[in-house]
DNA sequence: TAGCTGGGAA
DNA sequence: CATCATCCCAGCTA
């Protein structure tokens, strides 16, 4: 934790305003790294001095996954230039403090918050917001809580910065023996890998009786789904699964089924195509929110509280919509499982997924996996190109709005494709981008197939086999890339465009890549942006989340001129030399 | 009964 | 800061 180095060598500067600046260039700077992102947040990432920030839920969330608050002051103390601010280091343990001094446990009369000490309850009984969901006091340092109001209880008390340490247990659901075969259906040795294990596990215990819920950060392609397996293997309970989109549905069901001793009888699967409702039932969030009129009640609700359910799991929990979390604030008696690879939402909900899911129990630095080999090695590119002259005026004269979309259709873009499809010939290459009109040009331009979300499942599953057996080398795909896990792996990835800043797409998109290569050589992550352009500025936030995990992106300048060959294309595109 | 299309939601 | 995904369901056709 500490550095021998004197203090004036040392890569951080910690601000008074709870900031953290690290120095890119400095020896330190990775093994630095790695440790902040267990309680800070990246917040901005130029070249030379990366800012994060230390926030209450930052600190909290490193609690749960068993980080204390000892270990962030000697970390920052002992990585820091300067003293550390003595405001930052108190305000450090005053929220770690405050974790703990709240318990919620069952009496035998039933749920009972305790503070450590009656002034704290006096103070939270004084907060409007925190004493409607509570209910009468027991005594001086206990008052009661209804059993559906757990969720809500625990949501106002962090509004007001103090975390739950939620103790009161759960229900134990139906029971479901089952195992984990050794060999699967396939007949591959499966074996569980080191840190699913260790996720498991610590969900499982989690430090004690608050074990059981909680959220488990990897990276994509780490297989998350093996460590809902484990889980459901250690509670042996009937187990509802919550996903985002049907192909991630069969994918479980498939796992499920290939991998323990679970039958076809016993895994059913709850859409809009089948409702069957088995032990372990495989279902998805739009269900669950669906309602036939907005004033009525969700049609579904039923499929969560009707059935004896031990375990939940929560897929992609990052995407998790408004109305599943008012629902999961009504089902806190149930052990809950969240399954992310960017715990970082672009709306303010993270202390909803903290309180009502759970805290983070276990994460892994994703150069950590690299360098282990469970995920490939990937390199990131960022190429800036002027924009293309016919667009110059158009840009100057319009909004801000609509400056983004045409800094992101910028044809120059287009000519650096070329040349990237030419450099990567003998690679597997994906194209990705926002607009359908921008992906449709380069589709036609370069005779590449393109994937939209108007392909049907037929016709995607026919592009993906020829894209997986080689004789489709380029594939070009719209937001469809973001979702669909069945898409086949690649080992370039050429994004044109994307969603305004969002920090998990362009991690979910470099996701795309990083499977480990047969070869073992490295995959490439190449984005196009509009130099000094609205594209640039969301650019930068988009990758604030990868260069927390140690992708730093190489900047590369093209001028979008094309050589001999790509005159062709030129023309057809309309470009000023 | 299956398969397609379009509206609505978030 | 807006597009494009997703899914569900109803209604139509054959």
């Amino acid at each position: 934790m500490t550095t021998s180095r004197s203090p004036a060598d040392r890569p951080l500067v910690v601000q008074s305003d709870r900031t953290v600046l690290l120095e890119v260039d400095h020896p330190l700077y990775a093994e630095v790294r790695d440790v902040l992102a267990r309680f800070a947040e990246l917040e901005k990432s130029p070249e030379y001095i990366h800012t994060y920030r230390i926030t209450a839920l930052s600190v909290w969330n490193a609690l749960a996954a068993g980080f204390p608050a000892g270990a962030v002051l000697e970390t920052i103390d002992g990585y820091s230039k300067y003293p550390v601010p003595d405001s930052v280091a108190f305000e450090i343990r005053s929220w770690a403090e405050r974790y703990g001094r709240l318990r919620l446990a069952r009496e035998d009369e039933g749920l009972v918050l305790r503070a450590d000490e009656a002034s704290l309850l006096d103070e939270l009984l004084g907060e409007e917001h925190a004493r409607r969901c509570l209910g009468d006091r027991v005594d001086a340092t206990g008052v009661r809580v209804a059993d559906l109001d757990r969720g809500r209880v625990k949501q106002a008390l962090l509004t007001i910065g103090y975390p739950v340490d939620d103790v009161a247990g759960y229900v134990e659901g139906a029971s479901l023996p089952f195992e984990r075969r050794e060999t699967t259906i396939r007949g591959e040795e499966f074996r569980i890998r080191p840190y699913q294990q260790a996720a498991a596990d610590v969900f499982h215990a989690g430090g004690g009786p608050a074990g059981g819920s909680g959220v488990v950060v990897l990276p994509c392609g780490a297989g998350k789904t093996i460590v809902g397996i484990a889980a459901m293997e250690k509670l042996q309970t009937h187990t509802l699964i919550l996903c985002t989109n049907i192909t991630a549905m069969r994918q479980w069901i498939r796992e499920i089924l290939d991998k323990t001793t679970l039958t076809e009888e016993q895994v059913g699967e709850y859409s809009g195509d089948v409702k069957t409702i088995r032990p372990v039932t495989v279902s998805n969030y739009q269900i669950l929110t669906y309602r036939r009129r907005k004033t009525d009640e969700f049609a579904h609700f039923g499929l969560l509280c009707d059935h004896p359910w031990g375990l939940l799991i929560y897929d992609e929990v990052h995407l998790l919509p408004a109305p599943v979390f008012r629902v999961t604030a009504e089902i806190q008696a149930r052990r809950r499982l969240g399954l992310t690879a960017t715990l970082v939402r672009e709306d303010e909900r993270e202390s909803d997924v903290f309180t009502l899911v759970g805290p983070k129990r276990y994460d892994m630095p994703w150069k950590l996996l690299e360098k282990q080999g469970w995920i490939a090695t990937a390199r990131c590119v960022e190429v800036r190109v002027p924009l293309a002259a016919p667009a110059r005026g158009a840009y100057a004269t319009s909004n801000a709005r609509d400056r983004f979309r045409i800094a992101s259709e910028n044809d120059t873009k287009n000519d650096v494709v070329s040349r990237l499809l030419r450099e990567h010939a003998s690679d597997r290459v994906l194209i990705i981008g926002q607009y359908l009109d921008q992906l449709t040009r380069i589709a036609q331009r370069f005779r590449i197939p393109l994937i939209t979300g108007r392909t049907k499942q037929a016709a995607r599953d026919e592009l993906y086999e020829g894209f997986r057996s080689g004789e489709i080398p380029v594939l070009a795909v719209s937001k469809v890339g973001n979702f669909s896990i069945d898409l086949p792996d690649a080992n370039v990835l050429i994004q044109v465009s994307g969603t305004f800043g969002s920090r998990q797409e362009e991690a979910q998109r470099l996701g795309r890549v990083l499977r480990p290569k047969t070869d073992g050589g490295p995959a490439v992550f190449y984005t196009l942006v509009t130099r000094e352009s609205k594209d640039q500025d969301f650019a930068a936030k988009r990758q604030l989340f990868l260069t927390e995990q140690g992708y730093g992106y190489e900047i590369r300048s093209e001028s979008g001129g094309e050589d001999a060959d790509g005159a062709a294309d030129r023309i057809a595109a309309g470009v000023d030399g």
